[in-house]
RNA sequence: GCCCCUAUGGCGGAACUGGUAGACGCGUCCGACUCAAAAUCGGAUUCCGCAAGGAGUGCUGGUUCGAUUCCGGCUAGGGGCACCA
């Protein structure tokens, strides 16, 4: 049969133009269907869409459009995470104003998503940059506040030197900026955090309800928070008195059932003893300067030896007034964990074994490892931190470590040091409280001011939103809202007393915390959300993005959703009920003969006898084929959206993009597998002409009756839609692509069959088939499938088509191809009916000339039959 | 260092809760159509072997009638966390 060759280009705009016309993706928010919440994670307007928002995208667009077919009410909308340095790095470059910019490339992008022919509800678009956006978050800050949720105070920050900004510690990557790159410094300064570290209980405890999210994004933010259980065990100083301000050190341990194996006490420099007593002691003072010194750096780190400085103070051990230990000011104590002291036990701590080393401190085991012989157990250069039984110990001896642990809590959580328990249980939480404070431009302007007398005031509801000055000079480095003439300077609310406005704006992560509540009512005026809508729609059923967002932008998401929870405007804690994090899009890389990076445009690919070779089309020199990589601007191995859809349409980029990998995997973008989504697509287009031409009319009655053939194609659509819709709902994309090929692979074999003229019951079942294929090809590639539905006689668009049902009595095979063994091997096959008893199966295996073949005569000892499943003989 | 994940043909990968390993695709080879090419169609493609047959899911041991799947030990690759006491 003559068919033309679908064209993708001229069919893609047309319907994208349908689509928007009859507003087909517009959701309703008082549609009485059962509601489905599928969102992807919006995108930085960096300028324009790469591979990974297209393979994030289709993922979403699958879901959303299987389950608008499944009936549901589907919510997909689209924003942008607009607010954020490159703006601002892009207004001082190109003296174009981040504003400008930012809304530039968010209409590029916009365009390129739209061609990519998603079922997105484009009018409820949102950019956080926008004043319509970030008011509503200036009022959910003030309500925090209010709460009691915001906290200002005095910190230590990672100071960005470059981007002349603060960075949060998990923003801090290896010691460097994790944007510029920059070294990070340590500086003082006041700023306003959210309070996470209150909430890490709940955070923690809540990950169990999170069924549907990864593992290992449950397990990765489970560390992050880092609860551990211990004791704060007070140790009295050595001859102090009453009078002295510092009686005693406060540690936190993990490990109290190792007290016996002390050998010293260390201290943070950053510890409040330290710094007193380096202020009477210049060397002391020395050592804390170069301990600042070596910084947060990952080299430094790694290579620094553990240093200490002994003070010379004793204190008492906890268990014997007259065992002295001596303490130290030391290089691996952190201020900011437990209490900023430790006490150290060199044989079951290999920090604290290293620097006992180094400073000749002996170690004593206490825990010895189970088979171990005590008397002849020592501990050179390797701490031992497993379990066993107590040794070298008093009275803890022979117990478990489990058992010493609670022995010691017990006895010292009952004594008593100056008038307290000497110790107290405590757990202790790695997690640490967000600070949002930026000392940048481009983002949400922190509401509040600063007045001499009344401190520190929010801005007044009726005043808000306060918005970002356009007339702003980027000469300097710094915060331009700092150097503004007029913005910074405004009366005091309270006191009318001129005052300065915070110059600081939020962390950026801030405005992704709650965009998907903002989505279910985007355009409301007057509060961030409408709870009762918000509560309707949330929590997203299915949210979709990369694992680089598995610690920070969820666990900050999940906060603030209870901080909104605790102000009323939201009625729940988790927002993401599903989440699937996807896999990177990869490449290969080529280097031309000079060693620079070619893109895969100046490549031509040759390939001879199965070996290929890269060569660059500038000049014809051969260049090298390197590593596998994701797409980046540095390696230059950059495949872009619009050349693909360009040349091919958007079907086959999204096709080609759910083949082949799973989707939590990484998915190397080729061009052969790009030809080949194209091919397909031209193959469907093909045999849904053929399929029209031997099918009833759309909506025709069943027949009563049907023949072999006609059952058989009935068969393979209803197993088909069965497997897919399975695949489906595991997000198993490339599995429910190779599910459709095979569907669309037997139809074109059955066609072939098809010799007479159709018969009425063979036309219907080729009809039935037909409108399930497009349907399910609808997901994927939907401007294809709406040229099918178009052709196959349908008036209206695919979009509304209902999810065909599936029959399970055609799904369900009634005869299955019984695989035999013998001892496990595979020896034979047959039919077997799917009615028959164990024992005919049996018999009906061992009549089978192979079986008996391979038996020779031997008897079988035992014969296992797993219905529909298989028959072993063992002999 | 600790924690986690992964390992299957030339390549990406499939195999439901232990039941025919290699689905589906890419590539390659052979053939048809064509003056030719593209496109398309048909066939072959885990390895060894002409075949009968044998081996085979990183290595190694175990449990089982039966192991890619479960358990122990190892190796390699990837990711996360980290002077966190």
């Amino acid at each position: 049969m003559m068919n033309e060759r679908y064209n993708p280009l001229e069919a893609e705009p047309k319907w994208q133009k349908a689509w928007a016309d009859q507003e087909i993706f517009l959701t309703r928010n008082d549609d009485p269907r059962p509601k489905y919440y599928v969102l992807e994670m919006f995108p930085y307007p960096s300028g324009r869409i790469h591979m990974g928002h297209v393979r994030n995208y289709a993922m979403g667009d699958v879901v959303a459009r299987y389950r608008r077919a499944k009936g549901f009410n589907v919510l997909h909308p689209m924003g942008w995470d607009a607010f954020g340095l490159p703006a601002e790095n892009a207004a001082r470059q190109n003296k174009t104003d981040p504003a400008t910019w930012t809304y530039a490339n968010i209409a590029t992008m916009r365009g390129q998503l739209k061609s990519m022919g998603l079922s997105l509800d484009w009018s409820r678009e949102i950019a956080t940059c926008d004043p319509s956006y970030y008011k509503h978050q200036q009022r959910l800050f003030l309500d925090f506040l209010k709460a009691g949720l915001v906290e200002r105070k005095q910190s230590k920050v990672n100071w960005d030197p470059v981007d002349q900004t603060v960075l949060a510690n998990e923003q801090v990557i290896d010691g460097r900026a994790w944007r510029s790159g920059a070294l990070v410094e340590q500086r003082e300064l006041t700023q306003w955090f959210l309070k996470i570290s209150d909430s890490s209980q709940d955070l923690l405890d809540s990950l169990d309800t999170l069924e549907r999210w990864p593992e290992k994004v449950r397990l990765m933010q489970k560390n992050w928070i880092g609860r551990s259980e211990g004791l704060r065990v007070r140790f009295a100083i050595d001859g102090a008195g009453p009078k002295d301000a510092w009686r005693d050190i406060e540690v936190f341990t993990t490990r109290p059932d190792t007290l016996f194996g002390a050998k010293f006490i260390a201290l943070s420099p950053d510890h409040g003893l330290s710094k007193e007593l380096a202020a009477k002691n210049p060397a002391l003072a020395a050592f804390a300067a170069e301990c600042a010194r070596v910084g947060t750096s990952a080299e430094a780190i790694e290579t620094a030896e553990k240093k200490g400085f002994d003070t010379g103070l004793r204190v008492a051990h906890p268990f014997d007034p007259d065992w002295k230990i001596p303490v130290f000011v030391a290089n691996f104590v952190l201020i900011e964990y437990g209490t900023g002291a430790i006490f150290g036990c060199p044989a079951h701590d290999q920090r604290d074994l290293d620097f006992a080393n180094a400073y000749g401190l002996g170690n004593t085991p206490v825990v010895c490892p189970p088979g171990q012989d005590p008397a002849t157990f020592k501990i050179v250069d390797v701490a031992f931190d497993g379990d066993g039984d107590l040794v070298n110990s008093r009275f803890l001896d022979g117990m478990t470590v489990e058992a010493a642990k609670a022995e010691v809590n017990k006895r010292l959580c009952a004594a008593d040091l100056f008038g307290r328990p000497q110790a107290t249980g405590t757990v202790n939480y790695r997690l640490r409280d967000w600070g949002i404070s930026r000392q940048r431009y481009w983002g949400c302007p922190i509401p509040v001011i600063h007045c001499e007398s009344c401190g520190v005031v929010p801005v007044p509801a009726d005043q808000l939103p306060v918005i970002l000055p356009t007339d702003v000079d980027f000469g300097a480095t710094g915060n331009p809202l700092d150097h503004h003439a007029t913005w910074k300077h405004v009366d005091c609310p309270v006191c009318a007393r001129r005052s300065r406005r915070e110059t600081d704006t939020m962390d950026t992560f801030v405005d992704s915390s709650w965009y998907f509540a903002r989505f279910t009512d985007p355009a409301l005026g007057d509060a961030a959300t409408d709870p009762k809508t918000a509560n309707h729609w949330l929590p997203v059923d299915q949210y979709i993005g990369g694992i680089e967002h598995a610690i920070l932008h969820l666990l900050y998401s999940r906060y603030f959703t209870r901080a909104m929870k605790a102000t009323g405007h939201l009625g729940l804690k988790e927002p993401f009920a599903g989440l699937f994090t996807q896999g990177m899009v990869v490449h290969e890389t080529y280097k031309g003969a000079g060693g620079d990076w070619l893109t895969p445009a100046e490549v031509k690919i040759e390939s001879t006898g199965g070996a290929r070779r890269a060569v660059a089309l500038a000049d014809n020199a051969p260049a090298e084929i390197g590593a596998i990589e994701k797409m980046s601007k540095s390696k230059r191995n950059v495949v872009d959206p619009d050349d693909i859809i360009g040349a091919y349409g958007a079907d086959t980029a999204r096709w080609f993009m759910l083949s082949d990998s799973p989707p939590d995997r990484d998915i190397i973008w080729s061009d052969e597998g790009v030809q080949g989504a194209s091919r397909y697509a031209q193959q469907v287009w093909r045999l849904i002409g053929d399929l029209a031409s031997a099918a009833l009319e759309p909506g025709a009655a069943a027949p009563n009756e049907f023949s072999a053939a006609a059952t058989a194609v009935r068969r393979l659509t209803h197993q088909h839609l069965q497997r897919v819709e399975q695949n489906l709902e595991r997000l198993r994309f490339n599995t429910v692509i190779a599910e459709i090929r095979k569907f669309s692979n037997a139809l074109i074999e059955a066609l072939d069959k098809e010799t007479e003229a159709a018969a009425r019951d063979a036309a219907f079942a080729y009809r039935e088939a037909a409108d399930a294929l497009a349907i399910l090809i609808s997901l994927i590639m939907p401007h294809l499938a709406e040229e099918c539905w178009e052709r196959l006689g349908h008036a209206s668009s695919i979009c509304l088509a209902a999810w065909p049902a599936v029959d399970e009595a055609y799904a369900r095979e009634d005869t299955v191809l019984m695989p035999v063994q013998i001892n496990g091997r595979k020896r034979a096959e047959f039919m077997c009916a799917r009615d028959w008893d164990n024992a005919r199966v049996e018999k009906e295996a061992l009549g089978l000339d192979a079986v008996i073949k391979a038996l020779e005569g031997r008897a079988p000892k035992k014969i296992v039959v797993v219905p529909q499943r298989i028959v072993n003989v063992v002999v």
